[in-house]
DNA sequence: TCAGTTGTTTATAT
DNA sequence: AATATAAACAACTG
């Protein structure tokens, strides 16, 4: 499920429960999710340390100790979650850190992405990769020229990551709805209103996400619509879909008609 | 049985 | 050169 919401959830889990707290051992059940270290090298580089304040960039948690970075991107399935004790594990608990209270769990059903280590910024900056601003700290003059800047059909351009950072699929298909733009129109096409609109929408959809660590499916929202015979919230009517971008998209068409 | 899945990378085409 | 598309990754679920 993992957007810019799910990823600040699972930053606050490791801020409130591993934030100056003892890694005692790390232990990993499927090296499938060590992208770039060995299940030796990883807990060699971070048992013994402190986690210190994490940080997050778009879809990554950069969980800092006063070791190495331990670098974390979810996939589509993946999760942090932390428990008092060793009860209750799950089948898909990759990699556990046993800390001196509790232990952090990364969960991850799919495995498409998973766990780096970082020794510097370089590697660090290696790793995520080109990253445009932040969705949530990105303002609007930045905003429109990163949007604006090449003509792109308007989902893609607004779930590249080298573009703003952080909105996924159903981010997108939200904020495009409550703005009522269609996915398919181009970044061209839009007037400087629309994308001052697309800028304060994009806004209050991720702070009304934040609480909830995830995209909420609110009655008045299209996410939780986005199934076979899904209807818009605001009038009833038939939602389509189709893919854009390669990715699976709700509009309504009534709400966002094509240009 | 088979399509579909909230992410990203790579190769290929335009 | 930049953007678009498709496949691949992996492990399910309905």
């Amino acid at each position: 499920m993992p957007e810019l919401p799910d990823v600040e959830g699972f930053r606050r889990v490791l801020q409130r429960h591993g934030a100056g707290r003892r890694i005692a051992r790390v232990a990993v059940f499927d090296t499938g999710v060590l992208r770039n270290t060995s299940a030796r090298e990883l807990a060699g580089a971070l048992e013994g340390q402190r986690f210190e304040s994490p940080d997050r960039h778009g879809k990554w948690l950069l969980a800092h100790t006063t070791g190495p970075t331990l670098i974390v991107h979810f996939g589509m399935s993946g999760a942090l979650r932390w428990c008092p004790d060793d009860s209750g594990r799950h089948k898909h608990d990759r990699a556990i850190f046993v800390l001196d209270r509790g232990e952090l769990r990364y969960r991850d059903l799919r495995k498409l992405r998973g766990l780096w280590l970082a020794h510097t910024k370089d590697d660090c900056q290696h790793i995520l990769g080109e990253q445009g601003p932040d969705a949530l700290a990105i303002g609007p003059a930045e905003f429109h020229r990163r949007l604006t800047r090449r003509k792109r059909t308007i989902k893609p351009a607004l779930t590249d990551q080298r573009l703003i950072a952080g909105l996924g699929n159903l981010l997108c298909d939200e904020i495009l709805w409550q703005a009522h733009v269609y996915p398919e129109l181009q970044t061209s096409d839009l007037s400087d209103a629309d994308v001052s609109r697309l800028h304060r929408i994009m806004r209050r959809v991720l702070r009304q996400s934040l609480p909830e660590g995830c995209v909420p499916g609110k009655p008045r929202w299209l996410t939780g619509h986005r199934n076979a015979g899904g209807r818009c919230p605001r009038h009833h009517s038939p939602l389509r879909h189709k893919p854009v971008g390669g990715r699976t998209t709700y509009w309504c068409p009534k709400c966002q008609p094509a240009p």
